[in-house]
DNA sequence: AAGGATCTCAACCGCACGGAC
DNA sequence: GGTCCGTGCGGTTGAGATCCT
């Protein structure tokens, strides 16, 4: 049996949104708030399907988006972030405030992309793809994302580095060269699983995907703002598996990334006992 | 000025997830 | 445990804008 599609697609509109469209959305969000897009079409008299106005509102609508071009720090940052988050890039929208994954997505794919590859580093790696050329423009920045990047070459060399230490290693310089608090334990995309067994009970005990609320998204609180009962559940079964609650609870909220306290990206790397 | 090439970015699509039933 | 629904995410597309010859 297949999904039901999202929407009655012939009797929806599609493409660019016009100034009339635009207006009812944002007067129905006005007076009655966001959620539940499904229905919001039809009760905003939009011919639209939901998903369309959820992606117009998050992405051009909302009132707190800030337009216009990136500045060098958040050039910056967005470089920084996506060599440690990868291709994250809702995760990447809640460092920088007013901007949308959609518009970090389109900004990394037409400027910074080609930024680094003439800067010989492979935007998908992070990594020089060969001899560094000299140039003129922000040589301190370019020095400082060589070496971090670069400590994936190093460690090839090492073929006998055990998994933790190559954690520590890259953590450790990662976190040098930034100059970013990651008090953290995020794995690097290459972090091999001992074996399936323990990637079936880490999937089982946290779920693939994990979806916080704001207050773990932020980190607010110990857990106390906490609706998704991701720290509820959390701590509850650390108490019957084989994680100890220090390692859960602070994989969840009370790190000091980027200057924001924040919340746990995925919980894949948490440290087994 | 014309028109082809390239770039930009809003919007779409398919899929994965959590929750409800 | 299985299915459906609502939502969110990341990859891709394509229309319009801009650049180049």
């Amino acid at each position: 049996m297949g999904r039901s599609p999202c929407c009655e697609r012939d009797h929806t509109n599609k493409g660019a949104w016009t100034k009339e469209e635009d207006h009812k959305l944002i007067s129905y969000i006005k007076s009655h708030g966001e959620g539940c897009w499904r229905s919001l079409p039809a009760s905003a008299g939009l011919l639209r399907c939901g998903k369309s106005c959820r992606l117009r509102w998050i992405n051009y609508l909302r009132p707190d988006l800030k337009r216009g071009n990136f500045t060098l720090e958040e050039d910056d940052l967005i470089i920084k972030l996506h060599s440690l988050l990868g291709n994250k890039w809702s995760l990447i929208a809640t460092r920088l405030p007013g901007r949308t994954d959609n518009e970090i997505k389109n900004y990394w794919n037409t400027h910074v992309k080609r930024k680094l590859l003439r800067r010989g580093i492979d935007p998908t790696t992070h990594r020089p793809i060969k001899a560094r050329r000299e140039t003129s423009e922000s040589k301190e920045t370019e020095d400082s994302l060589v070496k971090v990047l670069s400590f994936g070459s190093d460690l090839e060399k090492e073929e006998s580095f055990g998994e933790e230490r190559r954690c520590q290693k890259s953590l450790t310089c990662q976190k040098e060269s930034l100059d970013l608090n990651l008090e953290l334990r995020i794995s690097p995309p290459w972090q091999a699983w001992q074996d399936q067994q323990q990637r079936d009970e880490t999937k089982l005990l946290f779920g693939r995907r994990k979806y916080l609320c704001s207050a773990c998204r932020f980190g607010l609180g110990n857990g106390k703002e906490c609706s998704c009962g991701n720290v509820k559940r959390q701590i509850e079964e650390s108490s019957s598996s084989s994680y100890s609650s220090s390692d859960i609870s602070s994989s969840v909220v009370g790190y000091d990334f980027l200057g924001l306290n924040t919340s746990v990206f995925d919980f894949t790397s948490l440290e087994m006992n």
